[in-house]
DNA sequence: TAACTATGGTTGCATATGCAACTAAATAGT
DNA sequence: ACTATTTAGTTGCATATGCAACCATAGTTA
């Protein structure tokens, strides 16, 4: 009785949903990077579309542009630096900063890689009209909202 | 110009919106299960309220109710049975299979967590209605079946 | 100027992940 | 009955992740 009372709340919300649907566009994008052939993660690849958008971001601002750890990011610049995407200059002012920009190489996989994007982008938005996409991203956003807003109540308290 | 017609494209598509919000809730949960002191990660709760839901499920058959492939499920199996949360029984009669059933404080520990779920589920669907939410999950699970659907074209071919 | 603090980045550690190669057990096909 | 194939689970490997501790540089304050 009450084990089923949970498993129906559960299924009609939103948290499962959005996190198995995520979990499948992550893996369409990793399957259709490999499939052009692209040496890239899809982390890689989120990270090289924010220095292929902005030039000269250093690490911090980069992990934070792309919701990662600033350690996590690291490891990921560092991975992509040695395949030759981008590399790192350190700032003459602030020594402690590093700029990152791609090498033409990186900018010529990134061409590559909104190939693999748009086919994705397009393909989960079959049979649905942008009013559906537009009002789906909006509850996102509330959704988003919502966690911010519950974190600033918390740490108000403390 | 061909630069801002990828960005604009890319922020009004659901993709990253859809990732970024699983990734605040991973997050989210994540954090609840600590502030509870719940000895547990967001996966292995997963696993928990799946076994919970269904005893004696193999571990195929758990990997795939979880999305996830085998070894990582078996992994997440071995940290829990070590924390004693459950146990794996070889079936008697085909001694290939293990079934998974849960023990008194698993059952326990799922029982504490179910607070921390509803907590944020209540917490996400804030300022939402429900025709809002059942709109969105429907929208979801198109998108879901569009990667099967797109998967299903491209299996054909081979 | 010396000491404290803040900031950007790196590293150690524990977790999770998928894929491919593997073992062991069951089933099918000859 | 013997071989081949399929299936359940494990293991090696490479990737990614966050947190906490750390280092070096910069800025602030006494």
């Amino acid at each position: 009785m009450e084990k089923t009372d949970v498993l129906i709340d559960f299924e009609k919300s939103l948290g499962p949903w959005i996190g198995r649907t995520s979990k499948m566009v992550d893996y369409y994008i990793q399957e259709g990077l490999q499939q052009y052939g692209l040496d890239l993660t899809k982390e890689q690849m989120v990270v090289l579309k924010k220095v292929n958008d902005q030039d000269g971001l250093n690490q911090n601002e980069l992990a934070f542009l792309t919701y990662r750890d600033k350690s996590s990011l690291a490891r990921l610049l560092a991975k992509m630096e040695k395949k030759g995407y981008l590399y790192r200059q350190q700032n003459e002012e602030d020594k402690r900063i590093n700029e990152v920009f791609l090498t033409a190489l990186g900018r010529e996989i990134f061409q590559e890689c909104k190939v693999v994007i748009k086919d994705i982008l397009h393909t989960m938005e079959n049979n649905l009209c942008e009013a559906e996409i537009q009002e789906t991203i909006r509850v996102l956003k509330q959704v988003q909202h919502n966690f911010n807003a519950q974190k600033a109540i918390i740490e108000e308290k403390i």
